[in-house]
RNA sequence: CGGGGUGUAGCGUAGUCUGGUUUAUCGCGCCUGGUUUGGGACCAGGAGAUCACAAGUUCAAAUCUUGUCACUCCGACCA
């Protein structure tokens, strides 16, 4: 999908719209429920984790970044800055009044790290306050030069989960229980496939230790990163002074992560999963499962009516315990090809159509986005359970749909001019084995536009794309979005 | 911030090169009334544009010149 079918599709979908301001997006109803349900979704697995969600403020004070280096180091080129509190009205028109001036500016939040720790210091006093789990969802400002809806906005909503623990093996644990949970959230929710590895040290979150990101492809050969999760190690905690008495009576920092998903899900989950006919939404997330349209000519109303409504309500009531959404269209201004395009385009997981040829023959027609298929289903008391079956088909369809998709832009490859004419000519993810060196990196950079995505494995051994020294460690590299 | 491109109704556009029958074209959408409704309905009527903004050239500017702004594509930055 190009950009400007990506963009047309959000707009007449009415998922998001422009704002004035460049980069900063509005959501409408549709593209919102997304999020809350993506939203809720994660919320309830976190809550099982037991991590606990906070608020904290916006607005940041220089000073704090100034403390912790690596942290801003990512930022500082984006920032949005708060510098005056009051206008002036002068000729009816606002004027900064310059006698407002801060003495200390304010950041808008890119990310919260130093304020969640220099606050928290002080909550930690023993080993007994640890793990501390925190989580919340808010947006986060980073101005940048290049926006795209969903993929690169310049304010975004996201969740930033921030933990501290006693120890490296139960921040390593934490990680891996984070890995778990995104990964259902990706894959079993959003019907993303992946690749999941760590970051080298030049693509890494600065004031990481370790990254370790979910990588997906689009169709056009481009790489988008889905989530982040950061091992900090001690570097915030030294930075904050972040430190716990031991059992032994003995000070000690504490160890944190760090992990996220942003909106920028939405995006990558309309450029995989959409066709030519518009969005695909898989129903785990879809604000909508499933959209009634009856059909009567004008001279049945009367006859054909009241026994279309009585099914639509029958099949709300039945459906409503498992949580399915039902729309009922019945504007009958609007003839019902109209609607099947307008409903098409915005993805929804099922049609259901009931006429005249349906009531004779209780049965109704039933048509699934994913396949673009019509089939018939008898009216009975299994009905149900039927239908909660094909959402579940349909989930994993858009699944395996966008796996192969997946699989079929990824290759091994072990020359490097092939490397070069496949990443310029299609892009796609480029299995290869990488030296380990940041020049090496650089220098695939600078020829090819392609960055190492993550690092998957150190075992078997091989020959780096570049210069054919001997490695055990095998990248994926690819093109950024 | 560097290099291209574009700005005409809510959206998409014609007209710009070569200034003048333009009361600014067409399609979609919108409003009113009626007929329709098994894959984007039809008929009739209607509303909606200081042609991005500003200055200049000219008897005359959507059209030419200059400036400003906005958007967009390609680079550098990036979840």
């Amino acid at each position: 999908m190009n950009n400007k079918k990506y963009k047309n599709l959000i707009i007449k979908t009415k998922i998001a719209f422009y704002s004035k301001i460049k980069g900063f997006f509005i959501f409408r109803p549709y593209g919102l429920k997304i999020w809350e349900n993506i939203k809720y979704i994660l919320n309830k697995m976190l809550i099982k984790t037991k991590h606990k969600n906070y608020y904290f403020p916006l607005l940041i004070p220089k000073s704090l970044f100034n403390i912790e280096y690596n942290n801003i180091k990512n930022f500082y080129k984006e920032c949005a800055i708060v510098t005056h509190t009051r206008f002036l009205i002068k000729k009816k028109k606002l004027v900064i009044d310059q006698k407002s001036k801060l003495n200390e500016e304010l950041i808008i939040r890119p990310t919260s790290e130093v304020i969640i720790w220099d606050t928290c210091k002080e909550w930690i006093q023993s080993y007994k306050d640890l793990p501390l789990l925190i989580n919340q969802w808010v947006n986060v400002v980073r101005l940048e030069m290049k926006n795209k809806m969903f993929l690169r906005n310049s304010e975004f909503l996201w969740q930033e989960g921030h933990t501290a623990h006693k120890n490296k093996k139960e921040a390593i644990n934490e990680i891996k229980k984070i890995k778990k949970i995104y990964i259902n959230l990706i894959k079993k929710k959003l019907s993303i496939p992946f690749i999941y590895g760590k970051k080298t040290n030049t693509e890494k979150f600065s004031g990481a230790k370790f990254t370790y990101s979910f990588e997906t492809l689009t169709n056009n050969g481009k790489c988008i990163q889905l989530a982040t999760i950061h091992f900090l190690a001690k570097n915030f905690s030294k930075a904050f002074k972040v430190m716990y008495t031991n059992k032994e009576n003995k000070k000690e920092y504490v160890w944190n992560t760090s992990w996220g998903i942003s909106t920028r899900l939405i995006g990558a989950m309309i450029m995989i999963h959409s066709d030519n006919k518009g969005l695909i939404i898989p129903p785990k997330i879809s604000p909508i499962h499933i959209i009634i349209i009856p059909i009567i000519k004008k001279k049945y109303y009367y006859k054909y009516i009241k026994k279309i409504n009585k099914i639509v309500k029958k099949l709300k009531k039945k459906l409503k315990k498992n949580k399915i959404k039902i729309k009922y269209d019945n504007n009958l201004n609007i003839t019902p090809g109209n609607k099947y395009f307008k409903y098409e385009k915005m993805g929804i997981p099922i049609r259901i159509v009931i006429g005249k040829k349906e009531i004779k023959n209780n049965f109704i027609e039933i048509y699934r986005r994913d396949k673009d298929k019509k089939y018939i289903l008898k009216l009975n008391n299994k009905i149900n359970i039927k239908i909660i079956n094909i959402l579940n088909k349909i989930q994993k369809n858009i699944y395996k749909k966008a796996k192969k998709k997946m699989i079929k832009n990824t290759f091994i490859i072990n020359d490097y001019k092939i490397f070069k004419k496949k990443i310029i000519n299609n892009g796609g993810f480029i299995l290869s084995y990488w030296d380990n060196k940041k020049s090496t990196e650089l220098k695939i950079k600078n020829e090819t536009k392609a960055t190492i995505r993550c690092i998957i494995n150190k075992k078997k051994n091989g020959k780096c794309i570049y210069t054919g020294k001997k490695t055990n460690t095998k990248v994926v590299f690819g093109k950024s979005y």
